[in-house]
DNA sequence: CTAGATACCTGTATGC
DNA sequence: TGCATACAGGTATCTA
């Protein structure tokens, strides 16, 4: 579900609702999320620590705690958090994690949903985030991502184009919504392979990379089925899509008809007609 | 080393 | 209605 706009949206959400706060219940619903923690180790490394900040890296949400310890959160394909007003801690469909969490100005219950269990949680000390940190790829709306810095992440590789944006070591953030309308809007095949790009067609990939995340998490994501906020609200960027999850649709570019092709697993979506 | 396939898990849409 | 199949926003791990 969430991509680099989602998880920007999420983190955001999460600084306005628990920075500041701290944490005084924590309960495991299900134990694969916090893996290979134990429930109890899990619980002990939250109970009692203030949460400092809530940042995004990647599609990874990062809170740094009191202890100098990062407790972050992957939510792969269906993991989302919510933000409600104090109750009780109680299981129920779907939930992996909850916590109760209290600050000057009053508290709240934060709790993680998980429909397909990919997501995961972990505690992390400061050598192991800048072991994760130094792995991930470059933040595409950092300035560090210069059209020369992506034109020697797409030379390392002859992969179709869509693959390797989806690398995470080489961009961090791109999944398979962005990556295609990136391609769409650059008027790349998402098939070509990526070391074939000449020098204005990096240019064009850089500027539409931009372009389309600074657009999608102005509107707060893309909501297609699962995706809603901390507070519950949907994004809107579904309604900006130009090519993906709509192969038949017609091009509004060129008028030639959106098709669906499968690459590594994954199906990319482009139109023949005016991506090349 | 690279790149593709597979596994993980549940829900929904579609077709017979 | 019931059942089978395809597919879904991600990524770690396996295989060639
Ligand atoms: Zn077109």
């Amino acid at each position: 579900m969430p991509e680099l706009p989602e998880a920007e949206t999420i983190a955001r959400g999460l600084q306005a609702a628990i920075a500041g706060r701290r944490i005084r219940r924590v309960r495991v619903h299900r134990q694969e999320a916090v893996e290979p923690m134990s429930p109890a180790a899990f619980r002990c490394a939250l109970t009692g620590r203030r949460v400092e900040s809530v940042a995004r890296r990647a599609k990874w949400i990062a809170a740094i705690l009191d202890d100098g310890t990062r407790w972050v959160t992957q939510l792969r394909m269906t993991g989302r958090f919510t933000w409600s007003p104090p109750s009780a801690l109680r299981a129920a469909p779907h939930l992996s994690v909850s916590l109760l969490l209290y600050g000057p100005q009053g508290g709240g219950v934060l709790r993680f949903y998980d429909v397909r269990r990919f997501g995961r949680m972990w505690i992390l000390d400061p050598a192991a985030w800048s072991e994760l940190d130094a792995r991930l790829g470059v933040e595409p709306l950092s300035k560090d991502f210069t059209r020369r810095a992506l034109a020697g992440l797409l030379d390392g590789s002859g992969a179709p184009l869509r693959n390797v944006l989806l690398d995470q070591e080489r961009v961090a953030g791109l999944g398979n919504i962005y990556a295609n309308e990136a391609c769409y809007l650059a008027r790349l095949d998402p098939r070509r392979p990526a070391n074939s790009l000449d020098e204005s067609e990096v240019a064009r990939l850089h500027r539409a990379i931009r372009t389309v995340l600074r657009s999608a998490v102005e509107r707060r994501g893309t909501s297609l089925s699962d995706y809603r906020d901390v507070l519950g609200g949907a994004g809107r960027f579904q309604a900006d899509l130009k090519v993906y999850g709509r192969s038949g649709a017609v091009c509004p570019r060129c008028g030639g008809v959106v098709a669906r092709t499968v690459l590594a697993g994954r199906s990319a979506f482009f139109c023949p007609g005016c991506q090349r």
